[in-house]
RNA sequence: CGGGGCAUGGCGCAGUCUGGUAGCGCAUCUGCUUUGGGAGCAGAGGGUCGGGGGUUCGAAUCCCUCUGCCCCGACCA
């Protein structure tokens, strides 16, 4: 690609609405613009990363046996009446009306379509397994878009759905979907991890999603340092102390504490550390009653787990001020579970304190001195709180540590959710007609490219990894307006390293040299090499490489096989 | 949905409090000089100040309203 001839418009200023570092330089580089909220347009150089990043997902989807496939983005409204979600599915589905008054909504998913493919196509056992995939804009109409395409309402997706015959075989299917997804991933060196995640209302026995570690991310995750253990938070498990509880030492005193509400303020106040306070969050009941929660005041409270429990409101709510009022007779603040008149849950570690402090249901009071079964009744004892760095791994091998990571893929066993409501059935060996198990697979194909950058760049720009970079090489000749020798210099070049198959751009623009090193740093091609009077006097080009700056002289004849080298990956 | 912030040329911003008819840097265009890390000089173009309504002799500025964008969101018991 010849820059001269691609109206490219690189920017100095970082954009004041884009927040992540991802998001300001692919604004700054020139791959993408905005066109509405949460909708990007992909400029030239932008899209040469997204097909690549597409071609290595395909490749490896095609060297794990499934079929590429392409279904159309709008779906008629009544495949999603069958399975049920066109009622379950909130406005985060867009739905549209045709000419004819006929519904219709922009896919955010095809489970539906491709389970009524599959129930018209699939007639036997022997077809199966059978693995369909397609690379294809999905929209989702997200409260809140942010950070650039990292979550846009469009995105383009790699969604796979697998068909089966039997559980067994959905595993396999599984599996062989992990080491698929692990082998993409590694292609496009992402620093990643697989973790545990939420089966949530779909059901289904396993789920697990591919984090690209970065503290943009908007997941917490937590993993072990004595094994491979992972999950979302959402989901860790935070195990009971092993030890036995301490025995009450102390007695239970009502002590005074004027305008002290909160946890922080209390421990300081009594001056104790806040693992020695009891904290008490009432939450909306199923029925309308409400429910307490206890956790230590250092411990906070996994809404996931607690919406959970049986007679707790899902999604989790907090209890109005009102409800505190007449539930606990007081105000926020100063709840604590003597003598309180509700359902009450207990975490785990917080059941395991002895002699600590808590509210005392009365306005500016406390106690301290409490303990279990002696001055509150024994409560039920579940685990509600998020993991914290440092908890002991529910393996048992290791501890926790917490990162943050952006989920770019999600492999599911979906079991029959969708092949049931759908009949979506095969013959099998006796010539029954069974409902097929199903598995599906996704890869947030532009928010990999996001990933990335989140992973590779410096205050200059951006650092591709070579085999998602828009181009190999990036050629500079210095000053070849006036120098015959510099321009023939980089057109034979531009030339010979074509025809050996690089990705070249060629900066042919009359600007100074300056402009044109700013704007390749920013741009991230992996790999440099500079044409001008002062080393063709030596007969030699001058390499650099982005990612360490590393430089070397490269005598001009052996260019070709010098880059060659250089290139780490090796062509697929 | 709730809270906060912002909206002035392609991008980044000033001007708004204290009304007087729009400015700076970058980018763009022309010319000359320049050419190894975002050039210099001279000149030029481009904005109904997000939309609508109002107050006023006069509104980017004051008032009302709508829209869009960005950030945060029970962490408290």
């Amino acid at each position: 690609m010849r820059l001269s001839t691609y109206p490219i418009n690189t920017l100095r200023d970082v954009p004041a609405d884009a927040e992540v570092v991802s998001h300001q330089l692919m604004l700054r580089a020139s791959l993408i613009r905005r066109l509405a909220g949460g909708l990007y347009t992909w400029l030239p150089i932008g899209l040469r990363v997204l097909r690549k990043v597409e071609n290595i997902v395909r490749e490896e989807m095609n060297r794990a046996g499934a079929f590429e496939l392409l279904m159309p983005t709008m779906q008629p409204s009544e495949l999603w009446v069958e399975s049920g979600r066109w009622e379950q599915y909130g406005p985060e589905l867009l739905r549209v009306t045709d000419r004819h008054d006929r519904l219709f909504c922009y896919g955010p998913t095809h489970e539906e379509v491709i389970t009524d493919i599959a129930r018209r196509e699939l007639k036997s056992y022997r077809q199966l397994p059978v693995n369909f995939y397609q690379i294809q804009t999905k929209f989702r109409d997200e409260i809140r878009p942010r950070f650039g395409v990292m979550r846009a309402r469009e995105f383009t997706m790699k969604d796979a759905y697998s068909f089966h015959i039997d559980q067994a075989s959905l595993e396999q299917g599984y599996q062989a979907m992990y080491r698929a997804y692990t082998a993409i991933f590694e292609r496009l060196q992402l620093k990643f991890r697989a973790v545990g995640a939420d089966t949530g209302s779909i059901g289904g026995s396993a789920s697990q999603e591919f984090h690209v570690l970065a503290d943009s991310g908007e997941d917490a995750i937590a993993f072990s340092d004595g094994d491979d253990y992972a999950a979302n938070l959402e989901l860790a498990e935070a195990v009971a102390p092993s030890t036995p509880r301490s025995a009450a030492t102390s007695v239970m005193q009502k002590v005074a504490t004027p305008k002290v509400r909160t946890i922080d303020a209390l421990a300081q106040f009594l001056g104790v550390t806040t693992d020695k306070c009891l904290k008490t969050l009432l939450v909306e009941g199923s029925n309308g009653e409400v429910v307490a929660m206890l956790v230590r005041g250092d411990h906070e409270l996994n809404a996931i787990k607690a919406q959970k429990l049986p007679g707790v409101a899902s999604p989790l709510r907090m209890a109005s001020v009102e409800a505190v009022q007449a539930t606990a007779g007081c105000e926020p603040g100063f709840i604590g579970p003597v003598g309180l008149k509700c359902r009450v849950y207990v975490d785990r570690s917080a059941a395991h304190m002895a002699d600590f402090v808590c509210g005392a249901n009365e306005r500016d009071m406390h106690f301290t001195g409490v303990n279990w079964g002696r001055d509150v009744p024994e409560a039920v004892v579940v685990d509600v709180r998020n993991v914290v760095a440092g908890d002991p791994s529910p393996t048992g091998k290791g501890t926790l540590g917490i990162a943050r990571g952006i989920e770019v893929g999600h492999i599911f066993q979906l079991g029959r959710k969708y092949s049931e409501a759908m009949n979506a059935t095969v013959l099998d060996e006796q010539g029954k007609a069974v409902v097929m198990a199903m598995g599906c697979y996704g890869i947030g194909v532009t928010r990999v490219v996001a990933a990335s950058i989140e992973q590779n760049h410096d205050e200059r720009g951006i650092i591709w990894p070579e085999p998602i970079a828009p181009f190999d090489v990036s050629l500079i000749p210095i000053n070849l307006q006036k120098s015959a020798r510099v321009r023939e210099a980089a057109e034979t070049l531009y030339a010979d390293l074509t025809a050996a198959g690089f990705d070249v751009l060629l900066d042919d623009r009359d600007a100074r040299p300056g402009v044109k090193f700013a704007d390749d740093e920013l741009i991230g091609t992996p790999h440099r090499i500079v044409i001008g009077e002062k080393g063709l006097d030596r007969g030699v080009l001058e390499y650099k490489r982005r990612r360490d700056g590393l430089a070397a002289d490269v005598p001009v004849a052996d260019a070709v096989a010098f880059l060659r080298d250089k290139r780490s990956t090796p062509r697929a």
